[in-house]
DNA sequence: AGGGAAGTCTTACGGCCGTTCGAATTTGGC
DNA sequence: GCCAAATTCGAACGGCCGTAAGACTTCCCT
């Protein structure tokens, strides 16, 4: 029987690193962390199943065998990725609501939603391809990606309401655009974007330094919020 | 003969409107805009050649004969815009300089660069399309437009110069970070961005008021630059 | 040891793609 | 009106793609 659809059978946690010893669905992890990586460098209709499955080591059916289909697999990558992303924000947002008694400072709930994908880019960390990945998946995601991103506000709607408490005296629209520029500029963190960078300040800036560029992108859009 | 990588044959300024009657190279201009539309709207790699020929009503060998390859007719339209669009800002920002002997604030050299996209961006201007496609090629482009993307920085050059002049108090690669974030505010102008911020403000904000729009991104990238 | 489920493998089908070719047609100069 | 060049047209070629079918192997449970 093919295992389509499922997502629970794996009950203990389904991590990019297989954990202790070889368990079940090797050959799955292996086609998730290869299209992952493949789909980041070179975008979603550029890498084939075939470029999938050869680079994972594994068979070309494969693909169709554990995730259904190329465009699920794909999605697949994206919800994980996703939740695993928000859920670090969540959690540091509530931090900040909990530290500044229910409404906490602008600085402290962008850093929430700064920090995490950041930290990610930072050039060991384990899940710096995982964000290039799910910033091509934004705009060159499937239909259905597409659909989630642009219906699913929930978890966005958690630091609009935040920012909307720290500066009542700004109208809510006001709110809204800003947040849109800061989440901007964090998209724009692209290894092509960066590389243009070098090029512009012939090699004085660099990405590597994530603590940083995270400062640097906190005290612009804090500045910016406070215009 | 086939007039491919010819760029000089039309002398007359090949606009996308055919100027005055039917002259020469209609095929070729209803190919280009068409392009030019389907690509913006649904990404390069999810049009294909025969999508274009059908849109612009013309035979499917118009776009080989005319352009090359589709890659080739992609990077015409990329070059012939970016050109047309780097030329407002520069003429934007020579305006401020002379306006200012030599040394334009930093609000001005924003404004030079963040306005003419933003007019391109109205609902009515003909040029809305173009926009958008120039933001799709930028991230979704083939090799050479991403070559060229990093490459030829010299147009950029001209504003992060301007704005090293205007805050010589600051180092160097703190403008290059911050010229950076303001593109990113900039190139997340997507159609599909704007239905999400839509979305979460529950209709409060529109992009249709781009003047509105203009302000505030210069409002906050200027409090940026002020941080 | 047996048997069924789960996984892997080879192979190939049908389809859409970009591109090309040669013929047909139109255009422009004389 | 003629001829040559430019353009348009219909048709097809070769190739890569996602996916599925079916045989085969491995694993696990009783």
């Amino acid at each position: 029987m093919s295992p389509k659809s499922d997502g629970a059978t794996v009950t203990t946690a389904p991590e990019t690193e297989v954990e202790g010893v070889d368990n079940e669905a090797v050959t799955k992890n292996l086609v998730f962390v290869a299209a992952e990586r493949l789909f980041a460098l070179h975008g979603f209709q550029n890498v084939s199943v075939r470029d999938i499955t050869a680079a994972a080591g594994v068979n070309l059916a494969s693909v169709n065998y554990h995730f259904g289909s190329k465009d699920a697999l794909l999605y697949e990558i994206f919800r994980r990725r996703t939740v695993e992303l928000n859920r670090e924000r969540a959690k540091k947002l509530h931090e900040a609501i909990d530290r500044h008694a229910g409404n906490p400072p602008v600085r402290e709930i962008l850093a929430a939603l700064l920090t995490p994908p950041l930290k990610w880019l930072a050039p060991d960390h384990e899940r710096r391809i995982s964000l290039q990945f799910l910033i091509r998946a934004r705009s060159e995601g499937t239909d259905e990606i597409r659909k989630v991103l642009q219906t699913d506000v929930t978890h966005l709607r958690r630091f609009s309401d935040a920012l909307l408490k720290a500066r009542p005296d700004l109208p809510s629209e006001e709110i809204y655009w800003r947040l849109h520029f800061t989440l901007g500029m964090l998209h724009n963190n692209r290894f092509a974007e960066f590389d243009r960078l070098n090029v512009l300040s012939e090699g004085a800036t660099s990405e590597a330094d994530v603590e940083a560029l995270l400062n640097r992108m906190l005290a612009f859009a804090e500045a910016g919020f406070s215009a």
